[in-house]
DNA sequence: GTGAAAGCGCTAACAC
DNA sequence: GTGTTAGCGCTTTCAC
C-alpha cells in the first residue's frame, strides 16, 4: 500500500500538499492537483484510514450493540443502520451481547480504546447500575439508546411508539371479541417491555376487562420462552385464554408452534398476535398479525442523531418516537388472504 | 482516556518500561512493574488499539463479507465466527455485499485501509474476473475463501462437503420411490452451487434416473425464488415433480410456502428438501428435511486457518473441507415425529 | 533493567 | 499556494 509520503515524493511536492488535495481543505494551484490526482491513480493509493483516524482521533467506525443474532428483528436493524451508515462513510462493527461474558459496560469501554466514534444501543439486557454507569459514559463518547433507558434522563434515544402499537393491537383483538386475553411479557422490563405492558393494562381497563395476573407470562423475546407460554396458557391456568399477545414476533411464532403442535386451530380457537413485523412473521402458519416497525425511518433517525452528536460535540441530547403501523393477518383474522409471496422487503 | 504517557508520568518511568510491562516484551524489575499496574488500575487505562494498529501495522480487526442479511445462513456463520474470533482477541466488521454498488474487490481494498487483519469471504456473487483480481489481492492480505473459488487455486478455504451432503439428500428422496426430482439452482454457480448441483446429477445418473433440464430452475438462494421455482414445477412444467430438491433452505421456504398456498400436503403429494439446515427449517410446516453444516466447526477452522496466516505471513494456504449430516424430517417422511421445540442452538 | 528517540501515516498549525 | 514540522499513542531499536 502506497503512503502519503510516497505520492508527494512522486509528484515531487510535500505530502502538506497531498493531505491538500486529498481533503480540499485549502486551495491547490490547478496543476498541481492534477499531476497529484494523476500519480495518486497511478500508484493506487488510498489514505490509511487507521493513521487518520490516530491523528483525528476518530475511525468513522460507529458500533452496533445487540441483544440477539437469532432475533430477525435485530439483524434487520443493522441491515437498515448499516445502509444509512453508508451513506456517512461509516463503517459499523456488530457486538452481540447474548455471547460475551462482559457486559455493555465493559464492550463499550473497550470500543472507547478502538475510537469508535459513536454506539447505537439496541439491548435490553443491563442491570440498573450498570445502566447508570453508560448513561455516564455517554458524556463522553456519542451514544444513541434504543432500549435500557427512562423517559427522564439527559441521553439521545430513538424508539418506537410502543405503547400506541400495543394499543391497537389490544384494542383489534378486543373488537374481535376476546375478553380472555393472554400477554407474553420480557422478565427483566426496561422502556421497550414497559411500555408495551403498560399499555396492555392500561387498555383493557379502558374496554372494562379485568386484569388477570394468572394471564401474564414472562418469556424472554425468544422464539422457545413464546412456545413455553402457550403451553403454560394452555395447559395451566385456570381460565384458558382465546388470545394470546405476544409482545413480540418471536415469540409468536413459538406460541403459533405449541398450537399447532397441539391441533389448535388458528384463529378460530385461539387468535395470536406477535409485535415487529420481522420477515418470519409472513411465513408462519397462518401469517402473524402484528406491529410494524419501520425501521427504515427508525435507522434514518438513529444515524441523523448519532451524526449530529459526533460533528457538535456539545450537542443537546434528541428523544425521537417513531410510530409503526398495525398489520392484521390471518393469526386474528381467518377472513384475511392477503398475497404473502413474494416477501417484499 | 488516559495515555501511556500520563501512566509513565504518574509512575515515575519512561513510556518505554510502561509498554514492557504491558507487552510483557522485556524483563521489568518487580517492584517496578507492581508500581506500574497500579498506576493502570488507577487510571483506568487501557491502550489504544488505535495506536498500537498504527505502530504494529495491524488492527486486531476482521471482516466477514456476506452476501445476504436475510437468510439466516449468513447470519449464524457469522455468530460462529464471532465466537471463535474473540479467543484470538479479534473484533470483526460484518460486511453486506448485497447492499452495495461496490463490487467485492472494493470492499476489500477499503478494508486494507483500514488495517484489518484478515477476511473471511463467504460470498458467492463475484463475477470471473473479479474473483482473479481478489486472488491476487490474497497475497497482500490474508483472506479465507468459503465459496467462490475453482479448487486448484492457491488460496485458503474452508467449506462443506457439498457434494456428499447433496448425494446423501438424493438418495434419501430416490430411496423413497421418487424419480421425478426437480432441482433448484442457484442462477451463477460458483463452489457451493457447482458441487450440489453436479451432486444432484451424478446421483440420478447412478441411479439410472435420466436428467430433465426441464425440471432444473434456476433461483437466487432467496425464499422468494423458491415460491417462484415451485410455482414453476407445479405450473409450467410437462413432468410435474413429485419431489423438489432446493439447494439451500430459504428456496426451500419458499417452495413450502407455494405448495401449502395452492393445497398441496407434504410430503403425500410433493417432498422438499433444503440444505444448510438454519433455524428456519425447524418451524415451518411441516419441518424441513435438510443437510446440517456444523458451522461452529466451521468457524473454528476459518479462523484457524486465518489466524494461522497471519501469524506466519508465508504460510502455505490452506484447504479444509468439513462434513455435515442428513437430517431428515417431516417435509420427506410423514412418520418422523421429531420434536421441534424447544428449538435448540 | 531502563530511558531516549525514531517512526508508523496522516493532518494542521505555522511559516514563507 | 506550498513546505516544514509537530504530534496523535504506541512499540521497538539502541544505548547505557
Amino acid at each position: 500500500m502506497a503512503t502519503i509520503k510516497e505520492v508527494a515524493k512522486v509528484s515531487g511536492v510535500s505530502v502538506a500538499t497531498v493531505s491538500r488535495v486529498l481533503n480540499n481543505t485549502a486551495p491547490v494551484n490547478a496543476e498541481t492537483r492534477k499531476r497529484i490526482e494523476a500519480v495518486i491513480k497511478e500508484l493506487d493509493y488510498t489514505p490509511s484510514m487507521i493513521a487518520r483516524g490516530m491523528r483525528k482521533q476518530q475511525s468513522q467506525i460507529l458500533a452496533v450493540i445487540i441483544p440477539d443474532y437469532d432475533n430477525p428483528y435485530h439483524i434487520k436493524l443493522y441491515k437498515h443502520i448499516e445502509e444509512e451508515a453508508k451513506q456517512y462513510g461509516y463503517r459499523l462493527i456488530l457486538i452481540c451481547m447474548q455471547e460475551h461474558q462482559a457486559s455493555e459496560y465493559k464492550s463499550i469501554m473497550e470500543l472507547m480504546t478502538r475510537n469508535v466514534d459513536g454506539i447505537i444501543l439496541s439491548t435490553y439486557q443491563g442491570n440498573k447500575k450498570e445502566i447508570k454507569e453508560i448513561i455516564k459514559l455517554s458524556k463522553s463518547i456519542p451514544i444513541v439508546f434504543m432500549d435500557n433507558f427512562e423517559f427522564d434522563e439527559e441521553i439521545n434515544a430513538v424508539y418506537i411508539n410502543d405503547y400506541q402499537g400495543m394499543k391497537e393491537i389490544i384494542e383489534h383483538v378486543i373488537a374481535l371479541g376476546h375478553k380472555n386475553i393472554g400477554y407474553i411479557d420480557k422478565i427483566v422490563g426496561y422502556k421497550v417491555a414497559n411500555e408495551r405492558r403498560k399499555s396492555y393494562e392500561d387498555t383493557l381497563r379502558n374496554h372494562a376487562i379485568a386484569i388477570n395476573k394468572q394471564l401474564i407470562y414472562a418469556g424472554n423475546y425468544g422464539i422457545n420462552s413464546g412456545y413455553e407460554a402457550a403451553r403454560y396458557f394452555m395447559e395451566e391456568t385456570i381460565v384458558t385464554p382465546t388470545a394470546i399477545i405476544a409482545s413480540n414476533d418471536a415469540m409468536a411464532v413459538g406460541v403459533l408452534g405449541y398450537l399447532r403442535e397441539h391441533g389448535y386451530d388458528i384463529p378460530r380457537d385461539v387468535v395470536v398476535t406477535g409485535f415487529d413485523d420481522i420477515y418470519l412473521s409472513k411465513i408462519t402458519v397462518p401469517p402473524l398479525t402484528t406491529y410494524r416497525q419501520p425501521l427504515g425511518r427508525v435507522a434514518k433517525e438513529v444515524i441523523e442523531v448519532l451524526h449530529n452528536k459526533i460533528k457538535m460535540i456539545g450537542a443537546p441530547p434528541q428523544k425521537r418516537m417513531i410510530e409503526g403501523k398495525l398489520i392484521a393477518r390471518g393469526s386474528t383474522d381467518a377472513s384475511c388472504k392477503e398475497k404473502v409471496f413474494p416477501i417484499k422487503e
